[in-house]
DNA sequence: TATGAATGAGCCTTCATTCAT
DNA sequence: CATGAATGAAGGCTCATTCAT
């Protein structure tokens, strides 16, 4: 599967040859079918292992009851930490169009917006956040992290990427509004 | 391209049947062939106009000078109402590689960035706003559009997106942030 | 269809296209079929003219009681004529395949060689040549001429050639055969 | 390789399909191409063959500083017997464009004129042989055989044909030249 | 279980042919 | 009569999949 995710992290599902997958993992093509019924279900396995890494990584740190930006902080460092450990993984996640697939994969894509979408309103709730559209908030957070994971700017790190991501949620960058 | 845009927008590339798009477009298969050099090169004309049309839109409108936040909410609009306007271009655009693919797009991706990127920058230094990173803060605007076109909370509209999108951005949701 | 000879002197039937004829003859892709039914009549229509044009060339000027040798030396010479004036109509003709195609094809081949026979015959009739296989001699003369205009040896002229090619049949070229 | 030589042996390139090449072998039609790379491979791998074949059985039994007679003897056999041995690579080796195509095969097919070319030099320098032009007559060699085998006269046998190519060679036609 | 040679369904692509102008 | 844009039948080629070893 490293393998499988090097080459689709990077070519369209049709340029990915399974002749080349199972070269790269240096096992024989038939191989391949011995643990995935077919390259469909072998580029559903990797997009639901990316999702399942991602929510174990992301969300299971959280703990309810601690601070709402301690929260988010948890995640979004869980976040930037999966993208930059399995960039691969990363991008084949991103490329997954957002039909029918696999329930499993829906599932888990909703479970993570849910979690963020849930520290939000727990947030409102508790006050020490102001957000009317938190269900719009929480796509905004893996929105963000995806596109600058993509298209990284020259110099980023996990921490500046963390910092700046959280400081502009919870303040804005419009000057009036900071003291 | 009508036809294929609708095609390509809901199936991965390899999904798409020529046969199909000549179908959809009501023409001969071969025909296709007149315009396209192959399916790659239709595939990524329709990207390529995408983002000139998305360049056209956002950019555009853009003039230098006025209110910083005035040129972010009409590049926001420009994108958002793009979005809406050819969801089918927008989905397709959104799947391509940030691969060497066409220089022409590499570039128009760019200058896409690069605008927002400029608007900040000029607001860092006319003191309307305070961004340690425009560079990460420009991937945000295309990101947080992105993703909210691609997975729709329900009972979106641009006039909504818009609005929630700059105030976060201007404002944060920490509540000590206002008063 | 000196367009078309030209085409097809140097490349395989499969390798021109009706576009690169049109292009080559100046005239519309359409205008072709005014004149011909399809590729095959157009290519037939090319090896017909060669082998009229051939047969014109190298049997009509055979006078039948004239000198054996003078009658070959005419043929002979036509042929070389006509393979060095027609490069295009030679090449064309020999790729021709003997198989049924067109009949009026097969008659004109079958009209060159019998013409060649006749001569032969008559030949040994009156004593003045001495063949027990004039049907394979016959054959010679053609091939000789094909597989020298084919494969040009450097410097080759049409006298050389008609020489060279009537002192060998005549008197061979063991040394103990001439004095 | 068989079949592929008995159908481009009667057909030209173009009518030959691989699918009727593949079925004539009894093989799949993508097993064609774990041998082949394309068409056009298996039809020059086939000219190919056909020429080495032709080498090995026409120029690999010449034993040089034998009578000259007898090596042109045992080429000419060679090639005939090659020719009736395999009739259909024969025939497909006929019909290949002198053009650039293969440079293997380009020098092939200089090879075997030369040696023939050389026999002939040798018969000059030994007085055996008077020939002004051996560059021409061992063009006729091949040409004499190729053409009597394409359009073989009822009745033909190797030994006929052999035995009167040399007599023509050696001794001519010429009435006045034989006592 | 692991393999890779063989396979053929499927698709892209070509190009001879048509026909409205 | 001349044209060339449009067409779709045909076939070359790929590659996911199978299965005998």
């Amino acid at each position: 599967m490293d393998a499988a995710a090097r080459l689709f992290a990077n070519h369209e599902f049709h340029e990915v040859r399974l002749e080349d997958v199972a070269e790269a993992a240096k096992v024989g093509k038939g191989t391949l079918y011995v643990y995935f019924a077919s390259k469909d279900a072998l580029y559903l396995a990797l997009i639901r292992e990316a999702f399942g890494e991602l929510l174990q990584v992301a969300v299971s740190g959280v703990s309810h009851g601690r601070d709402v930006w301690d929260q988010l902080r948890t995640v979004v460092r869980g976040v930037i930490r999966f993208g930059m450990a399995y960039p691969d993984l990363f991008r084949v996640m991103r490329r997954a169009l957002p039909g029918p697939e696999d329930p499993a994969i829906q599932e888990m894509r909703c479970k993570l917006t849910s979690a963020i979408e849930e520290i939000l309103k727990e947030g409102n709730r508790s006050g020490r956040i102001h957000d009317p559209h938190p269900e719009i908030t929480s796509q905004f957070f893996l929105s963000f992290i995806r596109g600058v994971l993509m298209y990284p700017p020259a110099g980023m790190t996990a921490e500046v990427l963390e910092e700046h991501m959280l400081r502009v949620v919870r303040s804005g960058i419009g000057k009036e509004a900071r003291r």
